[in-house]
DNA sequence: GGACAAAGGTGAGGTAGCCTCACTATGAGG
DNA sequence: CCTCATAGTGAGGCTACCTCACCTTTGTCC
């Protein structure tokens, strides 16, 4: 039975590691890694997306959503307005403080990762960086 | 604002992605990640572990080991015995059906990695391979 | 233009996997 | 011995999910 980590097992590793520096900076905040997901997909999809969109791009139900909303919603980063277009609908907007603590949370979580890269020479980081884009490009 | 992904992105959007395959392989044997993760570590750390030492392994609460292991020998893949050189110890070794579940996960664990890196060139694979070993490498 | 299924959101209640706190039994040092 | 530390666990709590049932509104089809 070969013990050596495989390549799937160093990347689960470098991960751990940039989740727990990521986790370190929300802290901070005090911002649950859940609730920093949200922000950063609403952030992402530009103002007045709905729970339900926001449920299918983090992979969760939609009553789930309701939930990190509700949470968005209590600490001020997150205003949930009627679609005037449909009734049934809510739109998501981040508020101003909302969109401030995306943009320090991200260069929180930038900064960690790049200390966990530190150890590699500029051409090794830039590789790395090429290499993994292709591995991920096909996206979805 | 700079919204392209950086590194720390593309590794853990690949983690996502080979964790998802992990998580399919395991469903197969009805195996939770977490009682996964314990196995693995139980294995990896030849018999005689102490609950103690799987609960810092896996950074875990000592309570939360007592409930992993738990688990494991309600589904007969680990043994409590007591350690004779100390009475208030446990020694938790693999049962013959941990020990081949563990290899099956592994086997399948690996193959799920492989398709995740397969749009990569062999000689990629091996340069993602390296840098990852070197970044995880000053491990602890 | 009425019936009616589908879609958006949420209340109620459940689960896994963690946590802390308090407790028991044993061990180690003076 | 007496004391303090260590190994494990019962009790109870939390977060981030889940499903199921429900209400409202919308689009569709005759």
């Amino acid at each position: 039975m070969d013990r050596s980590p495989d390549t799937g097992d160093l990347v689960m590793a470098l991960a751990r590691r940039v989740r727990r520096a990521t986790l370190d900076a929300l802290a901070e905040w005090d911002v649950t890694p859940s609730q920093s997901r949200a922000l950063r997909v609403v952030a992402a999809g530009g103002d007045g997306m709905r729970p339900s969109t926001l449920a299918e791009v983090l992979r969760i139900a939609p009553r789930s959503a309701t939930e990190v909303v509700d949470a968005l919603e209590d600490r001020g980063w997150v205003r949930r307005s009627p679609d005037p277009a449909d009734r049934r609908a809510t739109l998501l907007t981040l508020t101003d403080e909302g969109r401030g603590l995306v943009a320090r949370v991200d260069v929180a979580r930038r900064e960690a990762s790049q200390r966990a890269l530190a150890v590699l020479s500029p051409a090794q980081r830039r590789t790395l960086h090429d290499i993994l884009t292709v591995v991920v490009g096909e996206d979805q």
